[in-house]
DNA sequence: TCAATAGTGTCTGTTAGACATTATGGA
DNA sequence: TCCATAATGTCTAACAGACACTATTGA
């Protein structure tokens, strides 16, 4: 290693400005909706940003991504997963080199309104955000939608009884596709991860649906071959 | 937002300490190796860490990353992506609050002769690590799995032109079991990612094989159903 | 000839998607 | 009664995994 003059980071990089940014999600009726804030910038026009702030002396990232998503809306959402860092060079708006991502889902309701500096947009009309968290977005919404199998983050979103219509439509939501409602049920089936209460829920017409609970059963992990997906077109 | 004391993340954060870590791995015969270099520490023993360097000043990520990985093998790797941001309050060689894991692949042969203070490993004879750094090797790792059949990661690991076999050897080698002959060639014909060369090379006994080229294809994006991959056990 | 590796054909069990049907409430 | 929604049964195409078999080389 040519490259090690100084034996310690926190001497050599001492200007290094991180910031840590956070994605927060909430379903509101049949849309997904993304939090953001002003920015309190001299300009006239309204612009908008990320929730985010510097990393404090000491922090761990986790407490500071819980930190800076209490501060925007009041309470802690139900998840919050790091999407990734990013430090390429693009605008920050606060000037960081390197920013952290992270991605918080709120159940419905909770957190649907908010002080008077934030408001929640739907994620297909976002307005326009400083060149490096416009990126950050992208990558959440990316990164949502390949971990939703490989984590419980749909339940989250829902409270703790639910009906399986529900439970679909957030994936609907969180996915961006339809998804079709027989194969649906039967996967959910195979993979044991919810069970029937003895409650049901009547909304407007039509027969009322059971409710049912997140009871992840253990279950052998069954891996079937090799997919190739994504890697050409 | 209460918490925004500063307008500037660089005034806020000067002594936020950035490291930048690479996991190189490379195949060497049947197995995963990763490269790792002794600490320059006082103590006598010998001890093992990951190429790290602090981030500099106005340097971008996947800057620092390949200048730590090129510091580390003496040629660049042929793939280097991000893991993750990692500041959990782990003890970091460097001292550093938070460190950015990058993945590196390297072809075999190419950097299996390093310098004197590295060294490759057998990924699962690895030496003891500092904690920081051991969850950045698990990371990689999972995430190695998780990117294999989104990304053609396996393809630079290989020569321009190869056998069948050793792409799937390859495989086998990065997802850490055996795969089906028949099925992985099916599969691997369905997704239209490599065309067949006039070429046919012969090693040792044995029918020799016909050598393949990687040439992705424009191909309809197949999204079968729902997983439910890894919720439960 | 045998051993070793490459490559293919066929069968079967699983499952996603489509479609149809029944069930059960409200208007 | 009609309509809307829930829930389930059946059929089919796709596909993974197993197995067997042929092909082609070196020893």
């Amino acid at each position: 290693m040519r490259d090690r003059a100084s034996t310690s980071v926190a001497r050599a990089v001492r200007r290094t400005a991180l910031s840590v940014d956070v994605v927060l999600l909430t379903p509101h009726g049949r849309r997904l909706t993304m939090l953001l804030r002003r920015s309190s910038t001299a300009d006239t026009r309204e612009r908008w940003e990320l929730p985010w702030d510097a990393l404090r002396d000491g922090e761990t990232l986790p407490a500071a991504s819980t930190r800076v998503a209490r501060a925007a809306l009041g309470t802690s959402p139900a998840l919050l997963e790091q999407i990734a860092a990013f430090g390429e060079g693009r605008r920050h708006p606060g000037g960081a080199t390197v920013a952290v991502a992270f991605l918080g889902l709120v159940p419905a309701g909770v957190g649907t309104v908010v002080g008077g500096t934030a408001s929640w947009f739907p994620i297909d009309e976002l307005p326009a955000l400083p060149p490096a968290q416009r990126v950050m977005v992208d990558a959440a919404l990316t990164a949502l939608r390949a971990r939703i199998d490989q984590s419980p983050i749909a339940f989250r979103l829902l409270s703790p009884t639910f009906t399986l219509s529900q439970l679909q439509e957030v994936y609907e939501l969180l996915l961006g596709r339809r998804l079709h409602k027989a194969s649906f049920r039967r996967a959910l089936h195979a993979a044991w991860l919810v069970e029937p209460t003895d409650e049901w829920r009547s909304e407007g017409r039509g027969r009322p649906a059971q409710l049912y609970r997140y009871a992840p059963r253990k279950r052998r992990a069954r891996r079937r071959g090799v997919r190739f997906e994504g890697l050409a077109g």
